[in-house]
DNA sequence: TCTCATGAGTAAGCTGTGGTGATGCTTGAT
DNA sequence: ATCAAGCATCACCACAGCTTACTCATGAGA
């Protein structure tokens, strides 16, 4: 009120401008005054106008009601999805790959912005039940059940292929079995993740048991100890992108792939801007998978394979 | 309420901090929601926690209450006069000496901040009046009466003498009757000012009208032509800082006084920040006309002569 | 100079917002 | 299984904030 007496001149018209009544004005510009100890106006003819100190406590109010039109541009953002503050966690391939991508890409468009942190599907999980991550980014191996906990859900974003990473000079066909392989060593994951599992099985279902003779989580590791001729490893699509030359890539012949999940509270499912970022996450995945790795493995299709339940 | 929910994690204490009962606080974040149409919280077994866009609703609360403390802050300075913002006047002499003197203290103490036109004395005083100008630096010299309007106030900031200056080279005592310069030509104000009042008639007093053969405000030019040996001009001490070798400044036997004065509308004559204002500009004056023109013109004390009243 | 329209401020009354206390339901801990 | 903690809802109350009716001050125009 007392920045539109300042532009106005009198509390006749800051009345009509704001759709009240003379004296509503009047009283409540003589309360601040009462509850400011100070004098904010000053007759001047018939009308008002702003002492220096009301001049001053006008500008403020002016300040205030920029920041409170800011505040409600900012709602109308968030209720149709174009803004909003997500934590993401991811595990860290897809971590330095879609995530990258899609954040790249928020940032062009001005519409959600995140917080990332990288986490192994199991402790994002966690992590969402828990309330400390908005979104997570996990995975599932075809051939291992992952467990999605009650009040998750997840929504497939993309799949890919894993293959089997051997040194180059070893002449094959592209697809092969993976019994040709149950006398070499084998590099896998280390043993508490789904990861490991997704080997052993795997190497079971074609009849033998892998020889493992290193353990790790991070892929670029795997590869070069490969590529250095220590084992063969079974690597996803995504990570191998940064495959090092003297590595050729083979396609088992019954296929291994690792479905990608966005995994949110289900009460945030339906959350129009976490509806925003999986769709870009979908999108970025798509991209992603469909220009990765060698030639034996072709753009995939939107994975709509559905998550194992829980047992 | 929403951020101190993010802070403390359930309603109950987010009452106990507010002095409110929890039902309140949990039927002001329930109209918030229908309000906003967005979900802002969730529960999370006993407690709450803040939805992603709550937490950014959140945000711009907080935001919202920094800027509403922000201006608390300042109403309190308003009050104790550190704080206000002013639109002051003054003649050209005190606004390149006093003014600028004054305004860069207050740069430095945090304190009020002005905003600066220059203006002649009458032109100021009117605009006091009409409410444009909320200081005016003003001058009244002791010979003519300085008409002040009803409804302003005008306190007295300093005084400094009125010297003549003529030409270096004539041999004179440094206090001097004007009588002796009767004969010379003068450099005056033009006439429309006071400043000419003044000449007039302090030669007047001495018994002879002056023979003026240059008229202008700009008291440096008066000085130029004195020193080109026009004629000879009755400069007051702030201009005589600029005096350029080649004047010697002569006191009047019968002395002239120009008394400075700030003047504001009464209703603002108490005002906190304006006494600041006005405390610093006499501090600003005192200092200026002790340090200023020549040998023969001492300090002055602060002068407590009174306007000349309305007639 | 008088009259009249305009506008600020006050008084009295009404309404709806924003609070309280009591109560029921859910949830996690003992 | 029991119990304490905590949220939501209901009924109720106080008061802030608005309105209408009125008075007084001010400036423009006859």
């Amino acid at each position: 009120m007392l920045s539109e007496l300042e532009r106005l001149g009198t509390i006749a018209a800051v009345a009509e401008a704001m759709h009240l009544t003379a004296p509503g004005v009047s009283m409540q510009l003589s309360a601040l005054e009462r509850e400011l100890g100070l004098q904010l106006t000053e007759r001047r003819g018939r009308g008002l106008v702003l002492t220096p100190a009301g001049r001053v406590v006008a500008s403020h109010g002016r300040l205030l009601g920029e920041q409170l039109l800011l505040a409600e541009h900012e709602v109308d953002a968030l209720r149709d999805g174009t803004a909003g503050h997500y934590r993401v966690a991811a595990f860290p391939t897809a971590a330095r790959s879609i995530v990258a991508d899609l954040w790249a890409d928020l940032l062009l468009a001005n519409g959600p912005t995140i917080e990332l942190t990288t986490a192994e599907p199991e402790g994002a999980l966690q992590a969402v039940l828990a309330g400390n991550i908005d979104l997570a980014i996990v995975h599932s191996y075809s051939n291992v059940a992952r467990h999605i906990p009650d009040n998750v859900h997840a929504t497939a974003i993309g799949s890919e292929l894993v293959q089997l990473a051997v040194p180059s000079g070893e002449p094959h066909d592209t697809t092969i079995d993976l019994r040709m392989f149950a006398g070499r060593t084998w590099i896998a994951p280390s043993r508490q993740r789904t990861c490991f599992d997704m080997v052993e099985r795997a190497c079971g279902l074609a009849g033998f048991r892998p020889n493992v003779v290193a353990e790790t989580d991070d892929f670029d590791v795997q590869l070069a100890l490969v590529r250095a001729g220590v084992g063969v490893a079974l690597i996803p699509q995504l990570a191998l992108d940064r495959a090092p030359e003297g590595i050729i890539v083979l396609e088992p012949q019954t296929t291994i792939e690792r479905h990608l999940y966005a995994a949110t509270r289900t009460e945030l499912h339906n959350d129009p801007g976490m509806v925003r970022l999986i769709d870009a996450l979908r999108a970025a995945t798509a991209i992603r998978i469909g220009e990765a790795g060698c030639a034996s493995c072709p753009p995939r299709q939107r994975c709509s394979a559905a998550v194992q339940p829980d047992p």
